[in-house]
DNA sequence: GATTTATAGGAAGATATCTGCCTATAATGG
DNA sequence: CCATTATAGGCAGATATCTTCCTATAAATC
């Protein structure tokens, strides 16, 4: 959908604010799959199925400095018998980024996208 | 079903020989996943998608002697960038149960069962 | 031969990430 | 204001294993 620069989809803001708000609750660290729980549970009905979508945000969200990656050890995940994680960390551009966009948010932002956040 | 001991169920049978068959192609070690695309492609038609039986099938037959495994240097799989395989090899009395079994099946062995043989 | 009983098979989903394809929509350009 | 264009979102499926729940059926028992 042409993307304005400087500006946050509102999923990348839900991922931002539920990743801070994890953080605050210890969880420096977050995986798409938590995160994807995550906000399943805090917007009532409407279950992420969609995963392809959040994925595709968190890599976009790397490149462009709001997060950070890292694999989990695989033995680790290999001990839990589970598949490996990708570990992910916001940024201070990505703290800013959302803080900032939040105000920022001149005019448009429809919040009624049929995704993950609240109807 | 209540099993009768000695004797071989067609999935069995189909694991055991794919198995062998693939060893004779130099591939010593098997996994599930390798396992159930060769059956489905063996099959015509009927697309291998109750994996469940096949893992639950393979479990078995290790119980009971008939295969070994041994689990991927989950390293390997983090480089390949996919999950982790658990990797089975078909023992002697895996290979010797095969032959038994083909020869000994007594009578009921009905082959139309709705899984994975051919029809 | 009919009933009991154990277990194999199937469906579905959890776990985790990623890709490709197609559609919807926002921002820009004319 | 309409057409263009880029890209976000959704659907589907690949990769690999395992679990739970329910049904179907073969073997054993009476």
């Amino acid at each position: 959908m042409k993307r304005k620069p400087g500006t946050l989809l509102p999923l990348e803001t839900t991922i931002l604010g539920t990743a801070l708000g994890l953080r605050r609750y210890g969880e420096e660290e977050f995986h798409g799959f938590a995160i994807a729980k995550e906000i399943a549970a805090h917007s009532e009905a409407r279950t992420l199925t969609a995963h392809g979508t959040l994925y595709k945000a968190l890599a976009r969200m790397e490149t462009a400095g709001l997060l950070a990656s890292r694999w989990e050890d695989p033995a680790i995940a290999a001990e839990e018998g589970r598949p490996r994680r990708r570990l992910y960390h916001v940024t201070g551009l990505g703290g800013r980024a959302l803080s900032t966009a939040s105000t920022t948010r001149s005019s448009p932002q429809v919040y009624n996208h049929r995704g993950l956040a609240a109807s």
